[in-house]
DNA sequence: CTGAAAGCGCTTACAG
DNA sequence: CTGAAAGCGCTTACAG
């Protein structure tokens, strides 16, 4: 069968410790043995059977990463952004889509899958706080995404009311007045809905423009969502001059429905988004919207959760870092 | 530490092998014994360590799969569709990101990562046919995306040059004359980009319609080289009526630019894509293009690596089926 | 139908 | 600096 460290001692004329040793960087093997079991393994073709490594230490060196479904462009994106953070760590990346089912999401918090990482990156969807918490084992455990906030929980946060003020202040600055927002309900409070709503608000008040309910247009953050939501509006007679997605899919989908009804962008209605996915740079017009901050959620996510894994103290605090997002102004609301 | 099946064994009253039999579903055991080793596990909360299970059976039940970057709406969405295939057969998929370098590339195929995972789907970027097959162990190998083709290496096909042809005829009984070509080299005869311009040339033949080697512009297959190849070639006087991107990044950022330079599309050019990534369906004007089967390449490529790592004869003939390609028309070309 | 034993290929104390 | 032994948690022949 395959080559073994034994083979390798074997070879090279020294214990199987000794293999060990220098495959694992041991420092203080004298150089000629080194040099002996070296040449031992590139003769032979040796590698390291991580399987047998994981059962005996314990580790897996992997890392679970849950997530709704890679076609969504914003998770392939930051799934390919955690996947390189994880590698430069000397981790893998073994991805698990819930499907944004609440069972998935739990399978994958408790199930096998979990036996197979040192720990979990979650983006939840389904489940809420204590759900999380009952299913969720000794494991580490980070989340992502902002549809769950909890003191007890570790993740990294985005600056949702700062950036979606940010967003509409850019809007009333361009001299927007009756801006409509997709993806929320009126009354939200919680999570990234909530949350944007409320820097959205918080801007209109700052600049002393009163707030209308009938702007605000809840449906669920997909691109073809956001082209029937901006449908209803302008069927609905109510009128605005601007639209604020809640995330980029939701912009583009009223992109799309205002240039078929014929509607000029940004003339007639300016439009922006949340979240600059690769594919906002590229519409027609190009999209002005908020980075989030990607590389720095999965650098400072992967980051953390490997710090959870390797630390021995079990008692540290819960960590909650903010990513820093920048404002992306273009075509469609200079 | 965890509970082990030795605990399940000593609370159950049975051997090790007995749960060992419970849990792998063998059929000849009391069903008295069968229920007091499930109430056992469920008691003790156990869950089967599947790294020890990988080490005494030598599989992994985990499949690799190699591709460029997440980051690339087409490959994301073949991954989401590839995991999907694997799971509903009982294996899982490690994704490994090549970078499109043949370093990473020749790593993935022969390092440590397939010690982890019982064979591998691979899309070759860098690396052609003599370098695989060098580099490739005995696992199992299943190739998709057409930058290779070789008759000794098991691979899933698509239609390039039949489906290249359909995009072509259909722009020809549009009534379009002058079709540029984005992606390719004149000369090309090999790869995706060989065979895709294959396709056009005899499409273009058999309407009698003469070929201009001035009407295709070699680019990376990227959105902004796209957009770039079409700027050139509205920059270069030379004149056409339609546009064909080799594949839908080519074809939306030519779109892009065609709108940004103010071309009525499809009025004065049509534009034509090659994939059917979710995006085409939403650009504005929504895309044209050809549908390779991507739930099929999906499907047959699981099917045919898992077949390759359960059957025991090792002489299996090569294969390489061909997913079914499917014309979408909308809007850029109709 | 069920048991007792061996062993997958490593790492980890324990010695020296 | 290096060795000999134990053991991670399973599955797999081998018995009965």
């Amino acid at each position: 069968m395959a080559v073994t460290m034994n083979d390798v001692a074997r070879a090279a004329g020294v214990s199987l410790k000794t293999v060990s040793n220098v495959i694992n960087n041991y420092e203080f093997i004298r150089p000629a043995t080194k040099q002996r079991v070296l040449d031992a393994i590139d003769e032979l073709g040796y590698e390291t059977n991580l399987t047998a490594r994981s059962l005996r230490s314990g580790k897996t060196s992997m890392l679970g990463l849950v997530l709704a479904d890679l076609s969504i462009p914003y998770y392939a994106e930051l799934a390919s952004d955690i996947m390189k953070a994880a590698w430069a760590r000397g981790y893998r990346v073994l991805v698990e889509q819930s499907g944004n089912e609440a069972e998935h999401e739990q399978a994958a918090l408790q199930g096998q899958f979990r036996s197979l990482t040192d720990g979990l990156l979650f983006i939840p969807l389904a489940l809420d706080a204590e759900q999380i918490i009952a299913a969720a084992g000794k494991k580490p455990l980070v989340l992502l995404g902002e549809f769950v906030q909890d003191p007890r929980l570790d993740m990294v946060l985005i600056q949702n009311q700062e950036a979606a003020a940010a967003v509409t202040t850019h809007l009333l600055e361009g001299g927007r007045r009756r801006i409509a927002v997709l993806g929320a309900h009126d009354g939200d409070e919680a999570g990234s809905n909530g949350l944007r709503l409320r820097g959205y608000r918080a801007a209109l008040a700052a600049a002393g423009v009163a707030y209308d309910p009938a702007l605000v247009v809840p449906c669920d953050w997909r691109r073809d969502a956001g082209a029937d939501a901006t449908a209803r509006l302008l069927d609905s007679g109510v009128e605005f001059d601007a639209v604020f997605g809640l995330n980029d899919a939701l912009a583009l989908g009223a992109l799309h429905e205002l240039l078929v009804r014929g509607r000029k962008v940004p003339e007639e209605i300016a439009v922006a988004g949340f979240d600059d996915i690769d594919e906002s740079r590229f519409a027609s017009p190009s999209l002005t919207t908020v980075a989030p901050g990607r590389a720095e959620i999965a650098e400072r996510s992967v980051e953390l959760l490997i710090q959870r894994i390797e630390s021995k103290d079990a008692v540290a605090n819960v960590e909650q870092p903010e990513a820093v997002f920048e404002l992306r102004i273009r075509q469609s609301a200079p």
